[in-house]
DNA sequence: ATTTGACTTGTCAAAGTTTGACAAATTTAT
DNA sequence: ATAAATTTGTCAAACTTTGACAAGTCAAAT
């Protein structure tokens, strides 16, 4: 793994589509979206939706298995925040989760 | 923080559920829910609602604190597993956590 | 072998949530 | 001052979850 973003996933769009300098009405074409939307997704107040983010990677040709993993810990994070986890809730979270892969095998 | 639980939350409910004596449609009456409804929510076949939970922690005499932290780690737990998610990238998740917290200062 | 009680499963409408689209407002750059 | 870019508000449509009830299985008691 190499990850190091530390932003929401909204901000690193942003970041993505300014270092190339498109607007969001030309990105937000791309994605088969409405520019207000995206606008709303950049700035944390809607979700991207995971159906676009293999359109995502291609505009800006990244390894889709590194957004993906990018995107599924933004969403966890957005969760542990908006939950008020504590680090001990987490590990506790984990260890459950550990847990039910064993039950489903 | 004294949780030992390794159950899924559903679990727990039939455990504590049994282990009082009481039949599905006895604890559902307290609970203001249809049995078939409790049943699919022990078999993990449904969420147990929040809404519920001082309900549930009055029922069992339990400190509601603490059972809302099982309710919490529990639904994370669903979610890493959904997610498939790696020790590498709920780490990554926990950082990203962080920083959305330093955002809403 | 039938009845009874406990539990499970399927279905479906109602309630709740998220998304897409468009209009209008605000900000930024020229 | 104008135009382009971005943000915000609203609302119906699409999607998801929940509550309720009917019908099912299963085991124990009679």
């Amino acid at each position: 793994m190499t990850s190091q973003m530390k932003e929401t996933f909204g901000e690193y769009i942003r970041l993505l589509r300014t270092e190339k300098g498109l607007t969001l009405t030309q990105l937000a074409a791309q994605l088969d979206l409405d520019s207000a939307n995206l606008s709303k997704i950049e700035n944390g107040k809607r979700d991207f939706d995971e159906k676009r983010l293999d359109r995502l990677a291609m505009v800006f040709e990244l390894n889709p298995k590194e957004l993906h993993n990018e995107y599924i810990s933004d969403r966890l994070a957005k969760q542990i925040y908006e939950m008020n986890c504590s680090t001990e809730i987490l590990k506790v979270a984990e260890e459950k989760a550990e847990y039910r892969r064993t039950l489903k095998k």
